[in-house]
DNA sequence: ATGCCTGAAGGGTTCAGA
């Protein structure tokens, strides 16, 4: 198998990121992209950038409905057996379009959009971690080929958000959600970015409002969790910040992995060591407090 | 000012996001 470059972006409103996103393609030209927020339904999706894709060689597996939610993923190196949606998955009441699965390049990608839950007391904070269980059980029976990508509406750890006292007692950093998602991960499926960066000040989202992007006070909320076979090709493991930046940008910003091609022989883990030491913590305080 | 941006739907505003 030949290297794969795999990305995974949230671009809040596929069509109003369409000038962001096409441009970002040609330039990154990732072989399989797993999409968030699309924002729209199928038919739309397709007559929207349908031609766009297949003029660069992807396939497209879309997972949509009009409005909210939706998925993707695009790829250029094969797409069999998609699959949308989440097997036993809990809806709000009915189900969301917030995961499609394919395979690709031999490998089985889930692109996913976690509920947000809003608050800790609240039916979709229960929602959340209802649909955080059942994502466990799909992946489970393909644990070690499996890539799950996405915005998983979680911060793993406290270092995983620029201020912890800024987000005491909201959803995204509460001990059932990391719960949930260490038991995700528990399957063997390795962050791909923090082991690459195990030190380093690393987000993929920042608030939109009060230059929060600017100075750096985010989250690191979309993940890349490799299952071993997956996660032993890691070549580069990165945030590609440069596309938060500018006019128009998404909310999210895109992470990249690099795979080296799958070993035929004895090839072991490639990831490399850290060498930078960790930055400066930042300390200010999230924009609803002037 | 516990939504300071942004997007969608729909209608002159409201809901949702993290």
């Amino acid at each position: 198998m030949d290297p794969v470059r795999i990305a995974t972006w949230n671009v809040n409103s596929v069509k109003q990121r369409l000038p962001r996103l096409l441009p970002w393609l040609d330039e990154r030209r990732p072989d399989v992209v797993c999409l968030q927020e699309t924002k729209c339904a199928d038919d739309a999706f397709a007559d929207l950038l349908g031609g766009e894709l297949a003029d660069r060689g992807y396939a497209v597996a879309v997972h949509g409905e009009a409005t909210w939610n939706g998925v993707a993923i695009l790829s250029r190196v094969g797409l069999d057996d998609v699959a949308p949606g989440l097997a036993g998955a809990p809806g709000f009441p009915h189900p969301e379009a917030r995961a499609v699965s394919a395979v690709c390049g031999g490998v089985r990608v889930i692109s996913v959009y976690v509920p947000n839950g809003r608050t800790p007391d609240s039916e979709h904070y229960r929602y959340k971690l209802a649909w955080l269980a059942s994502l466990r059980e799909t992946v489970a029976a393909n644990r070690d080929t499996t890539v799950v990508c996405g915005d998983v509406n979680i911060a793993p750890t406290d270092h995983d958000v620029f201020d912890p006292q800024a987000y005491a007692g909201q959803t995204h950093v509460t001990p059932p959600e990391r719960a949930a998602l260490a038991e995700l991960q528990a399957l063997g499926l390795r962050d791909i970015v923090r082991d690459r960066w195990p030190d380093e000040r690393v987000f993929t989202y920042w608030d939109y409002r009060a230059g929060m992007f600017h100075q750096d006070l985010g989250m690191r909320i979309d993940l890349v969790l490799a299952g071993a076979k997956v996660a032993d090709r890691v070549k580069a493991a990165w945030v590609d910040r440069q596309a938060r930046k500018g006019r128009g940008p998404s909310d999210h910003a895109p992470v990249i992995v690099d795979l080296d091609e799958a070993p035929d022989g004895d090839i072991g883990p490639v990831v490399p060591p850290p060498s930078a030491p960790a930055a400066r913590r930042g300390s200010a305080r999230l924009p609803q407090s002037p």
